[in-house]
DNA sequence: AACAAACATGCAACTGGTTGCATAGAAATT
DNA sequence: AATTTCTATGCAACCAGTTGCATGTTTGTT
């Protein structure tokens, strides 16, 4: 354990024979100070190994220089995306980045907030958990004036900025789409209606069907938790209803997928006699037979704009930007389960 | 933009006719003051809605009471798994996590390793990135005595405590299975060996091989980036051999299923025509037709242990703990990829 | 040459919690 | 009652940057 001691301002003010202010200000590209000054402060920093010492520079600003970042899993592709987009715009703002998960649950989200909060993060962005019921958390970011923005996931908090895909329209698209191929009795498995992209992706469905002049039996709605084993489960109601839907719109591809491969081991035929279609193109909707019909989004760009959003509003004087809500462009992808 | 200053010792102080040494030591429960003063403080803080200003901590004690962590890549559910194990261990221990990713990418993790190393983080959790050359970048933590610990992709690198699964053995377990079942032409696909991961999986069917007296034509080796595009490329290869393997021992899953899938639409027979093995038991291995033979390994466990033991050697006093390399179980799962 | 304006640098207080050492008062001992 | 021991609390320096204001120096103007 080796034991230097760090190389401060001080040690190259004295090195140098200049105050800690020059130094200062001079290693912040400070207007006042010559460049020559500047040049020979830089060099000897650099070769003395100076670091700044974030803390005492936080300690002072009360500004970290670093993004809370919520996310329900970091376990899908999407999310994996979505990150790296963030992190790419994050880090050359010269940002840095705290991530958590909450597992979909409220009461962690709670807890990572909270954390988030202790810790002074300047900026937050969040993508909501499945069975969260208010965002009152978040408040006391948005009390001290810490910028809150969600994605995805959204929550109707305030002016916070949201960045989303048009659940409504793209849900509206997949059945459309179903209803043009001939299916006619659809069913839809989605999640937690107070989410935002489920309850939009629910009344997209109910437009389309409404569109074609096509009634809809409430009881062919599945409220679930989109995981594999509600996939599973609704299969198993699937199989035991007299009147068998042609069709099933699921909110998400993993939980439509779980459900295919259990109706098929019950030698249903998918799309012959049950069509399917899913919603955010995971690898999985090209790796089940027959490949899932879906709708692609791009989470790179998503995590990119949610960033650079969050760091706009942080770096403008004015906190009057009356940005409310970004919606980036999403695909229907057509595969074989619903031809 | 509320601007309520933040309640600070001295106001606590202040109320109660009390000096900011003695609140600073009510606060951390210091055994030298009454439990009468440390209850009033307490309660005080609390209605005056006290927040420890953690800068102000870090500055003076130089402990971030932050971890830092690195993987290659959030999108598995394997990864997942692992970060919520690590940061059920980190929250209860009262520490913050960041976590970072390389994206396979030696200079993402060279980048993230400085960020942690200025962002003063008082422990590393590693896991490598496929193409990292050395490591010496985790040196300077060393150097300073910030204790480094890997997992799964481990480095070795002076005395850095690592947990991991016996790859040599459960590549041995996958091979010897294949053999088997008769299969006696085997390729093996897998990624960069100096990673401990490939080079022991390699070792461990190289192993098997030789313990049933069975030869090894070093060209039916593939080392690729083991991603989507590579398992296609490998089936393209595949089909154009003369004396077509009839296994293929792939060393993780989602290359595995990418492959099989090229393969089957060559009308390659799975496993009748050519038998499959991956590793990791992703939940694709189960989505692919035929389900695909793997091994499990227990990620949620991987990440509690990796950072319990981070933890224990934060606290212990002597860093004197010769604990070098905590082996987990794993489980070879036979499916009818290769029956 | 005299004076003003512009510019570069320094002084010192400030951010908020921590801790070694000193001390006042209480408790224990004689 | 006097002295010693113990204990709870306070003092003040410290951690490492930041920044408003003051000051000294250079440059520009007439």
């Amino acid at each position: 354990m080796t034991n230097k001691r760090e190389v401060t301002i001080y040690d190259i003010a004295r090195k140098l024979n200049v105050s800690t202010a020059t130094v200062s200000r001079a290693l912040k590209n400070h207007p006042a100070i010559t460049e020559k000054t500047k040049k020979k402060i830089l060099e000897t920093a650099a070769e003395m190994g100076y670091q700044m010492n974030t803390f005492a520079s936080s300690l002072r600003n009360n500004r970290t220089n670093t993004l809370g970042l919520i996310v329900p899993r970091l376990n899908s592709m999407f999310m994996s995306d979505v990150i790296a987009g963030i992190e790419k715009v994050v880090n050359e703002a010269g940002y840095n980045l705290i991530i958590s998960q909450s597992l979909e649950s409220e009461e962690k989200e709670k807890v990572n907030a909270r954390t988030l909060f202790n810790n002074r993060v300047d900026g937050l962005m969040v993508s909501l958990a499945s069975n969260t019921q208010s965002p009152e958390h978040f408040r006391p970011f948005i009390k001290k004036g810490t910028p809150v923005l969600f994605f995805d996931r959204v929550a109707d908090l305030d002016d916070c900025p949201t960045v989303v895909i048009d659940n409504f329209k793209a849900a509206c698209e997949v059945t459309s789409h179903l209803l043009s191929k001939g299916y006619t009795n659809l069913i839809h498995v989605t999640g937690n209606l107070a989410r935002n992209v489920y309850r939009d992706r629910y009344n997209g469905f109910l437009q389309a069907l409404k569109d074609h002049g096509i009634d809809f039996n409430p009881s062919n709605l599945f409220i679930t938790d989109l995981s594999r084993d509600a996939g599973t489960d609704v299969a198993a109601k699937i199989l035991e209803m007299d009147a068998k839907p042609d069709a099933v719109f699921v909110a998400n591809d993993s939980c439509a997928v779980s459900c295919m491969i259990a109706l098929r081991k019950s030698n249903i035929r998918i799309p012959d006699d049950i069509a399917f279609a899913g919603f955010n193109n995971d690898y999985i909707s090209r790796v089940i037979e027959p490949h899932l019909t879906t709708v692609d989004y791009k989470g790179f760009e998503m995590g990119q704009i949610t960033a650079q959003t969050l760091i706009d509003r942080l770096s403008s004087k004015q906190g009057s930007q009356i940005t409310r809500s970004i919606v980036i462009r999403h695909e229907l992808i057509i595969r074989e389960s619903s031809l």
